[in-house]
DNA sequence: ATGAAAGCGCTAACAG
DNA sequence: CTGTTAGCGCTTTCAT
């Protein structure tokens, strides 16, 4: 039983005025006098008036709304992105609509048309691992809708894109085990298809080229999460005896494999050193302490919405894809 | 340079037909005849024809969706509950607006407000660690909207709620210390605000009485997370020879305690074991295992959209608060 | 089986 | 400074 809420014709109808002149009294409008304005907000304020946005969007034909598709709300990485993208989002007047694609491909598709029927002013998305083909991000352009990838970006797509230097901070981290003298590093990679792991896998490999290290067939393994350290733990423990450090792809694989480790009698990182990449607040909280590669999130968050408000601004400006660089910083802790 | 949507009327046009034709075809109507049906449907298909969510929800007044406001989405609770609530919503035809109060009043309070201007069918909420008053809700309720409130409750408002039975969980746990012979503990417990607080020290308490243990006046420490552990660290500390457990009201905080303890010396669970509460994936990854309390995210996410779901297609139906509660169960691991 | 008309709540061009 | 009018895209009587 939806008590009524009061409508701008409403207010208009008990002041004896127009609805416009209410609309643009309650706007501030520079044409309305002092006084209607006062009546206007007055009653306003004492009838609990609050415009209703589905009616605005509708007229304006903008929504004041950017979608947002993510793979996991869950991770902390992607978490610091939301809070930087609503920070800047809600300061510039727009809202967010959040979608978990929960890296589905299909999920990924039916969210991204119900932003768009949501008419989304424009759409912010890292892609889903299991993401594929892009059809549906063309659409989404050739809707004139503005769209920005971070973080798991199409490189097929002419957009704006907001990435870490995943390579750099790859050749950093595996750099920074080949000072301590490690030599014999395994490599947890992501799937080929994700441009984030084959940056951070070229990573490793620049380093072990830059310092003559020959990359060993075998120690590359594509292994990016607790399951598959888990699947893989044979492989891994047979790889053991010969290694002396391992780099992977992101913090949980990281962990998940150095407690794979210390389960079977290998100290770390005195036998075998671990890094992992995301800095995830777990990396400070088991032991050894995790080091990894810092990335700024909230900082890239802030970063897209930046760019995605610009376009969604000024839709008629000459077309030219801009991407943005974040540099991601090696955190040394106790694991290597 | 939004490229033109297709609207109904640009298929009536292109059909010669009018647009309730139309309208009537796209929903499928019986009274539409199947040749038709069939030329609106094709039109609609190669045009690309979308349906302007806005403007059926302003013509409809029901947007067919639900607010959603959490403290904060980063927890691995908040975010199971999360998918619990989209799972069951998506299903039954409705979208999820999520917004985070940062557990803070005012934050929660212009969510609200944002929610309500959007015309949301229902509002779920966690309540936010720092809301004393209780007055917007209401606000909600007065407008006829229907609210949920989950896991973090208000007393004062004869709402639906979704609870943990906190008070039994906490219960559980102390018992299940003291049944592994310990006498002494101490039960790091949240603000006394806070209903589910309150709840779970009210079970700590009843499992000490119920084995006839006499709680320590300075055995209860106000301290929920890791800041304020290593904020009270030297209060921690000094108990520390004199106990031989620890309660915490959640697994973040449990650990930072449990960490503090190794560093000092002592011996997880042999000297002093360690309980949370929560089962956050982080307490199978800490060294030694978190024994804690097991919530059910997932599942109370689905049943609090039931309830407001049945609220919103059903608003003339008399209204009578219901309760549920969903009971929680010690993962017994390795801390204690 | 289809169409005409009205209206959800709001804004904006135009007129005065 | 204010009112009139029209219309955003859709659904829903009420006719026919």
């Amino acid at each position: 039983m939806k008590s009524h809420l009061i409508s701008i014709s409403d207010i208009a109808r008990n002041l004896g005025i127009s609805a416009s002149t209410v609309s643009r009294a309650l706007k501030d409008s520079p044409s309305i006098s002092a006084r209607t304005k006062g009546r206007v907000m007055e009653m306003a304020q004492q009838s609990g008036y609050r415009p209703n946005i589905l009616a605005m969007s509708l007229r304006k034909q903008s929504s004041k709304t950017i979608g947002l598709i993510i793979p996991e709300i869950a991770h902390h990485f992607f978490s610091s992105v939301i809070s930087g993208i609503e920070e800047l989002a809600y300061a510039s007047g727009y809202r967010v609509m959040i979608c978990q694609s929960n890296e589905d491909q299909s999920r990924e598709e039916l969210n991204l048309t119900a932003l768009l029927d949501h008419r989304v002013d424009g759409v912010l998305v890292s892609v889903s691992k299991n993401t594929l083909g892009f059809d549906h991000f063309r659409k989404v352009l050739e809707q004139g809708v503005p769209l920005v990838f971070f973080d798991r970006i199409s490189q097929e797509l002419a957009t704006d894109r907001v990435v870490t230097n995943d390579y750099e901070g790859a050749r950093a981290i595996t750099s920074h085990l080949i000072e301590k003298g490690r030599r014999n590093i395994v490599h947890l990679a992501a799937p080929r298809y994700l441009l984030v792991g084959r940056e951070r896998l070229r990573g490793y490999d620049q380093a072990l080229y830059e310092n003559n290290i020959e990359r060993q067939s075998d120690f590359v393994l594509q292994c990016d999460n607790r399951e598959q350290v888990l699947a893989l733990q044979d492989e891994i423990l047979k790889l053991a005896p010969r290694i002396d450090a391992i780099f992977a792809v992101n913090d949980f694989t990281a962990i998940a494999a150095m407690q794979l480790l210390q389960a079977n009698g290998y100290k770390v990182p005195a036998d075998i050193a671990i890094a992992g990449f995301g800095d995830d607040p777990i990396a400070s909280i088991v032991t050894p302490k995790l080091t990894t590669v810092e990335q700024k999130g909230y900082e890239m968050g802030k970063e897209s919405v930046q760019l995605l408000i610009q376009r969604i601004e000024n839709p008629d400006k000459e077309f030219q894809p801009r991407t943005r660089v974040f540099e991601s910083t090696v955190k040394v802790r106790e694991s290597g």
